[in-house]
DNA sequence: ATGGAAATAGACAGATCAGTCTGTTTTACA
DNA sequence: TGTAAAACAGACTGATCTGTCTATTTCCAT
């Protein structure tokens, strides 16, 4: 698998970005704790920024699928799935590896307005709302859209 | 005045780091927009991190001194003040200097739970937490604790 | 087994960073 | 006006940053 290595720099710089922050995380950091060269890096992504947006990228897809999946796991009916969302971000909270939203983050280092960052982060922000519209709707509330929103608020 | 020069340094920071971040935002970059010599920031902070919690310490005060002004300008009574931190908040907000709260992202850059921006930043969220405790209180709400936590929610 | 692609280590470049030092000029006050 | 402190400009250090380059090694498919 060719993508091996790729996968691999991407949870590595995930978990290094959530630690310790973007700026403050160097290159060579990544790819000491990787264990990967530095033209695999610059081959696969071409640039750090690049290598941000991965892993935004990334952190959308997974972070979604997380929260689906517990939200499904921990109760049957649409409405119960619709309450237990405050118990999933509750753990999510609690965790050891929490630091606050990547996207807020990262939109916080590069605060320039063009920045794609912050397209990343407007787009991430629109996504989990549509999953939270989507319990809603199946959870019979009469206005899932505003109850989305009230819910993203927190 | 032996502080002017000391106040105007804060104030440039402050500017530029609420602009562009902390780690993106050196040293030098301060000095030129503030027209202040290298020697002089450092006789009278020791470093940029000092800089970085003096500029804190400004923005705690300033702050919250903004806000009970606003909201005692917008309302007389006790429950109208109150409900005018809303409407404060809303055009804070709406600002053109608004890229989020400096004290979040000052401990989303450094992310050490023993950096002392940490400790500044939740006594921050203290104060104006006991800022809103007050307004509540006077506004004669039945749990001011409890709705100051609330707003602060959000 | 072998040939070609992918990954490797590590030196290197160029920029930028925080912070130090020196010698001169400006400022404030008596 | 004389003097001492404060601020000045700017060179400099050493570390660190992203990104490039080269020469060698590993890996996989045929």
């Amino acid at each position: 698998m060719a993508s091996t290595r790729r996968d691999h720099l991407v949870d590595t710089a995930l978990d290094l970005f959530n630690r310790d922050g973007y700026h403050a995380t160097g290159i060579d950091r990544i790819l000491a704790e990787s264990g990967v060269a530095k033209m695999t890096l610059y081959k696969h992504f071409g640039s750090k920024d690049a290598l941000i947006r991965a892993v935004l990228a990334r952190r959308d897809e997974r972070w979604r699928d997380w929260l689906r999946d517990t939200v499904a796991r921990r109760a049957e009916t649409p409405r119960g799935r619709l309450l237990a969302v405050f118990d999933a971000l509750e753990e999510w909270f609690a965790g050891p590896d929490f630091h606050g939203c990547l996207f807020i983050r990262a939109a916080g280092e590069y605060a320039r307005r063009d920045d794609p960052i912050h397209g990343m982060a407007a787009d991430h922000q629109r996504l989990v709302l549509a999953d939270l519209r989507d319990l809603a709707a199946a959870a019979g509330a009469p206005r899932p859209a505003r109850l989305a929103r009230e819910i993203m608020l927190l």
